[in-house]
DNA sequence: CGTTACGTTGATAGGAATCAATGAGGGTGG
DNA sequence: CCACCCTCATTGATTCCTATCAACGTAACG
């Protein structure tokens, strides 16, 4: 492909050299003749509008899914109701690792908002870059020393899970480069409580005591500016 | 290696292929001639007694490791004085993908009795083996569905959390062809207390109850007797 | 036979769930 | 364009569960 056809092509589709998520993505740690092979096993195209699922729990694993742009939540069905919230994702972040060990996805992904997402065809990889896998493995290895995080955290006050989700936010916010002090939750009160094991009102107590105290403030009900990061970090660590 | 050769070897260490664990450990999905290629990798000599360290948390990652007799709990150290426990394992699990992601391990992982461990050399296992990779991703998945568990777990009442753990320990016993009415929990009540995220006397009301109404029976304080598995069943699917 | 760590049991206090009522915002249809 | 509805957020009052504090029992160990 001549250069010229690259870069109009590139209006339409970014390949995975070109992706703004740079090293976030899988690409870290290959080899530029990877990488380019890497976009046979990769579609760029996929946009949800909030409230689309992109997979169903329980439905049959398909691929890999890149976050390019906005959020999704991760959902699970219980025995109420309500499906509970077990997380959300922000842009450069993997999606569906849950459906590879038994070839059926153990959660469900609705988005929060409009987001673009690519598609990752995991057989095609194998083909492509064998050595993904490693990569792969390590990644995996990483979300399982985050859910230990998790587990920690939910042994706390509730002020300081509260606390503990808008640090993780404003963290992975900012390892990725985008502005982190100030950003939409877009989880209602109620959503955030199924995540942090709270009731809404309890999360709701928690939000507005923090706004109270100037740690925050709240732009709208479901946009926070963060105004004392310390002082947040600070809430957790004190026993 | 003649057959004779192996034989006598075989009293000493004995091969992948000749393994107790059978598909429980990785060769599950391989051929028989990467089996053979497995033992190239796999030490089988390890032997810990009841408190012995298997790795600390920190230490550079070295090796995973499938667990082959006994148990082991990992702990995670923390602020106040107490580690806290995040988990056992049981006979037929591979322990040691928490150190994959940083190449440090993210907890330490110590002996609760008598246990015999076999070492997996990551490196070598990649060279001899490199499709490997793929049947451990599938593990790693694995287990980042079981801490999603964990989570949902943590969110009901102390009674149903205790339960939930004697249901678990038991369904990982009998998926691995032990006895799964009658096990030694091995852990303290303060160790199953930091475990469940209870506190010790709350854990051991729990369980006196659970005794009281004839849904166990305690052998020794750490010894129980699961005399009514359908019952346990209903008091955590009860809402 | 004391010492020590663990387990059990009871009494009390505290934090979060629940119940209840009100307020606020967003969308729809008249 | 406004009134209505519906969902979500907030706030207060009360209840309930579990942590904590305290005391005692028990088993293993030197």
């Amino acid at each position: 492909m001549s250069s010229l056809a690259k870069n109009l092509f590139r209006n339409l589709t970014v390949s995975c050299g070109d992706c703004s998520l740079g090293d976030l993505c899988i690409p870290h740690g290959l080899a530029q003749q990877d990488i380019d092979r890497l976009d046979d096993s990769v579609s760029h195209t996929k946009l949800l509008h909030a409230g689309d699922i992109l997979y169903q729990q329980e439905a049959p694993f398909k691929s890999l899914y890149a976050l390019k742009s906005g959020s999704v939540k991760i959902i699970v069905r219980n025995n109420d109701a309500n499906d509970d919230v077990m997380g959300v994702y922000l842009p450069g972040e993997l999606i569906g690792f849950d459906g590879i060990a038994t070839d059926k996805y153990q959660c469900s992904i609705q988005a929060l908002e409009t987001s673009n997402i690519c598609e990752i065809d995991l057989d095609s990889l194998q083909e492509n870059i064998p050595q993904i896998f490693k990569q792969l493995l390590k990644h995996a290895s990483k979300t399982i020393n985050q859910s230990c995080d998790v587990v920690s955290v939910s042994k706390s006050s509730a002020e300081k899970r509260i606390v503990s989700l808008l640090l993780d936010l404003s963290d992975r916010y900012r390892q990725r480069g985008y502005f982190y002090t100030e950003f939409n939750l877009y989880l209602s009160r109620s959503e955030m409580g199924s995540l942090l094991n709270l009731s809404p009102e309890t999360v709701s107590r928690g939000i507005r005591k923090l706004e109270r105290e100037k740690f925050i403030s709240l732009q709208n009900k479901r946009r926070v500016k963060i105004n004392d990061l310390d002082g947040l970090r600070n809430l957790i660590s004190t026993s």
